[in-house]
DNA sequence: CATGAATGAGTCTTCATTCAT
DNA sequence: TATGAATGAAGACTCATTCAT
């Protein structure tokens, strides 16, 4: 079951396809298995089960996920900088793994709550921490407006990125890093004409 | 079946609640049923199906989110009080129909495909023409910066304001027009500080 | 669920006699289903699960059992009338729930490891305890002899009693009483004419 | 498929003791790969099926049986000291085929009924003629009680010899042997004192 | 209006078996 | 001989829906 991790990821990328689709409860297993060119019952031949399919969707694209924001954490830059590479970052995950993001968004909140998701809310603890001390540290520092409530902010950043999922297509008119650019454009700049 | 439009209404609320809750699709009739103190079986003495449930407490919505959004669209207003007043018009919307909200996120996207929802389709097109002629009319008017993309900007403008149905719980620290203000704050100007 | 105990005592007789009849395993809920004469879906508002059929069985037989094998030991009884009143009620057990220790029987050795199933390795200490405390005690007195090994002593007489329900039919030839009498004479006397 | 009929017996030896362990229906085809150390797909190069490996531990088990128990019954001896060897002999199967014996226990009932299984139920009535004879026999002779009912008497004695196969562990405390003699002596004697 | 009971289609999952390599 | 991958039939269970009372 280790020889050919290429079917495995095969199976995991169409599986993840489907799940964004329709959403993970409403995806039938023969619907999966349709897409991938099997017969439903064979699928457990590389998997435990439909939740186990999700499991790994979703711990791989957390895993690489965080691999890349630590790296930002790490840099050492200043709030601004930070936050403008957390958000390039984000939009560069969306282009790599969409489907992932997408069921990410749509399915973590109930998902949280089953022990054997837990990592999802320990990971949006972490999430919530990196986000609040970087713009906490703006607000120090004075890059970031001191009249705005950080947790709402927080909010505001975090979904404004996220949801770009869920009508993102890759090799589409723009490149992750120019939707990223244009919108750190709109949530540092505004999009008021500036008097 | 239409006996007491006060119980229907408890019924299509409690439902919604339930619907938010979980996902349309994972929500079983019986778990309404256990919500609202009834057995499964007796809703259908008030409802024809799972579906027109849905049916109605979306297009109740969407009925009373277009009264308000009509208003304010024939106002006559400038570009960018006309976006406050929408922006506005959907926070005090959460506030008052979270439920139907949220569900409206999840689910309208699959659902708009089926003949029976094609009126949320619709909805999505007006929704689309309304904001985009607004932010067309406010960088012609120099209201708006002209070095945005139109449509991305929409798309941002759209996310932000509804996500927050995820999230908002009525009757919370900040009243909706209050978010509404630091939302607005936040989509105009920018969270940078201005040199 | 509670009103028509009746339904639900008749479904698992019915379940009872399949199960004692094909095994547990070997046991679809189609087939009890049609023993019942409704769809096997429909079992499923009666009962949980499957395995809750058969912990239901299970569980009301061992209760009623203990109930007759308490009255035993605690009449103050000699050891040759203890094991000849355990004998006796074991037959009657036979006779009035067959099915339910035909069941007990043939399943009771690996369902005893699961957690649900867990009071019948309880019941199986009981039972010991019991038996060996019978014979220890007749063999202290001079009623039984005292070159046999205790322990294969206590397995010849429990497994000769039980195996019964293999092939006993209730309404058959002999009452059960009779059956005991019978077994009871071969076990203490044996079956050798005597010098 | 006859190359090494040591490897054929030993992967038999493995099935037999996964199937005494399980019972043959809840034994997966894996289980007992797992156990030998292959693929569950690579024992069909051995074997037609998994219903052809019970047959050949089966069929295995009873033609040694039968050999033993036809060189007692041609033996002319008296029927107590034929049964005697009888019960002997099956103790000593019983040490030998624990695993075998355990499945026919178990499994020979619904197994009978099978055409392919045939020659169980040609076994049950052979064994039935020999012990019901030989049971006869003594009670013509004087050598057992003609009080008690013979088939009765037939139950009980076979019963109690073979139930011993599910707690019989081979390298135990007794012989088997030493079982036989303890066996028999409480089923001809009884295990009251006599008076 | 509501209940209790049932239906039947569909879902996830298991498993004996096959077969190219 | 053995493996890896698949098949396909069947099994337990779920759930929207119906309906007599």
């Amino acid at each position: 079951m280790r020889q050919t991790p290429a079917r495995r990821a095969e199976l995991l990328a169409t599986a993840a396809e489907v799940f964004a689709e329709q959403g993970y409860n409403a995806t039938t297993v023969r619907e999966i298995a349709d897409a991938a060119g099997l017969l439903a019952g064979s699928l457990y031949y590389h998997f435990d089960s439909k939740e186990s399919m999700l499991d790994e969707i979703l711990a791989t694209f957390l895993g690489e996920l965080w691999a890349r924001y630590e790296a930002v954490l790490a840099a050492g830059l200043g709030p601004r900088a930070t936050l403008e590479a957390l958000v390039t970052e984000s939009f560069r995950e969306i282009d790599r793994h969409r489907a992932a993001v997408a069921i990410y968004q749509k399915e973590s909140k109930y998902l949280a709550v089953q022990p054997r998701f837990g990592y999802l809310d320990d990971s949006r603890s972490r999430f919530e921490t990196a986000w609040l001390t970087t713009l906490e540290r703006g607000v120090a520092t004075g890059a970031f407006r001191a009249d705005l409530d950080v947790r709402l902010t927080y909010r505001f950043v975090r979904d404004t990125v996220w949801v770009a999922a869920s009508w993102y297509r890759p090799g589409g008119r723009h490149s992750p890093e120019e939707i990223a650019r244009q919108y750190l454009s709109m949530v540092l700049e505004g999009i008021a004409v500036r008097e």
